[in-house]
DNA sequence: ATTTCCTGGATTGTATACAGGTTGCGTGCA
DNA sequence: TGCACGCAACCTGTATACAATCCAGGAAAT
């Protein structure tokens, strides 16, 4: 693997984790040191990045990683709401049976309320979960949009850490959709991931506007929520 | 403005507009002889272009502009399916009026049948309609989505010339869309808009399989069909 | 004739030197 | 004290040299 990829993928994990806090400036220099290279692929790597959305670039004068932002989320809401239940359908119509047994899998995972390991896990699964359906519409331009679209939702989700006691709530979403799609129901599995993204929307309504602000506009940015475990 | 991004630019229109021929194979050598520059802002250039699809990289081996195929142009339309009728229903929410005024304006464009320079004027001014709408949806990620579809889409237009017979259709079939956007009416907007996406896929079934390909699989590309006019 | 191995050339990936731009601080003047 | 100007340090943008990789083609062995 190129040392550009190995960076990209690295700082992108370390973004999503939120390891590099959202808001935070870096510079080129710093990412070098980080990730033990030189500046070409490092650069490469933040180019990508910054398409994705997870950086920001303002020329000639430096590198933030994107701040989180009730707008932001928002907007990826709002977007989850058109494309899952799109795919949903879709892959309703066109997933092969090997396409639904991944889904089914994806689906299945139930953190233990509390523990942060495994809350990540679960965010894992999820966000595989939603990119395995995106993949079994068969449409590639739909694989594109849905993993840009969860992976920068991941970030949110990091930082709330533990939604705790909506575990089994999740789960059984999950499950109500896959049986939509293993049952063939296109408007049935459309109506399930609606239901499951509004329900998602209703659930992270915990996320709030700080009084000081979290490394950005303070009247934009949010920070994390006390946990309710 | 930087080297990079005037490279970028100038790409792009090239390869938008065919200049550069889908499915042929460049050298960064070529590239840099080109748009008079070093390597280092023509590759940041080609890295933006592959992130959107324009342009595919094979690792040591070389560029491809991406060839155009019948499974990407489906794949295309279909999203456009899912986007634009949810653009057009939020677009009818929340437009500013000076908003509508625009989406008007690009609108009522009308080529004169034939006239390969006035079907190009048109595809740019369908390409902002379409975009105008996705940024009066006040939602980024829907204005990055249908940059990004607008974008991949007019290539196939380009190549096509003339869909000449149809001019007065389309500008009928976009001014029922603001009709219903600046009527506030969402379920109108997103079926006026169903149905504009639904008639362009039927128009261009005109788009053909070829017996000898485009530079590229044979099975899979697409030639310009032959005019209609 | 076919297959295998090796090497040369071409092309991309990386490191680094150099150029250009921006910011912020310090100085001098009003 | 306040403000304008200019310089210096820092950072990013660009050019280019060097390293790594891949593939085509040919020679040799079967």
């Amino acid at each position: 693997m190129t040392e550009a990829i190995r960076i990209y993928s690295e700082m992108r994990n370390d973004i999503i984790s939120c390891d590099l806090e959202p808001g935070a400036s870096v510079s080129e220099a710093e990412l070098c040191a980080r990730y033990n290279a030189s500046r070409t692929p490092v650069r490469e790597a933040c180019r990508r990045l910054q398409e994705e959305g997870l950086l920001q670039i303002v020329p000639f004068r430096g590198y933030t990683i994107s701040p989180l932002t009730i707008d932001e989320y928002r907007s990826l809401n709002e977007m989850q709401l058109v494309l899952d239940p799109a795919a949903a359908a879709m892959a309703a119509e066109r997933a092969s049976d090997e396409q639904i047994a991944m889904i089914e899998r994806w689906a299945n995972y139930i953190y233990h309320a509390g523990e942060k390991k495994s809350y990540e896990t679960f965010l894992e699964w999820n966000r595989n979960f939603h990119i395995e359906i995106a993949q079994a519409t068969g449409n590639d331009i739909m694989v594109e949009m849905t993993v840009n679209l969860q992976t920068r939702l991941i970030r949110y989700f990091y930082l709330v850490i533990s939604m705790a006691s909506y575990g089994k709530d999740l789960v059984n979403e999950h499950q109500a959709m896959v049986r939509a799609i293993r049952a063939r129901k296109p408007e049935q599995a459309r109506d399930r991931a609606t239901e499951h993204v509004i329900r998602t929307m209703e659930r992270t309504s915990l996320i709030r506007i700080p009084q000081g602000g979290f490394r950005g506009d303070p009247r934009k940015d949010i920070q994390p929520a006390r946990s309710r475990t």
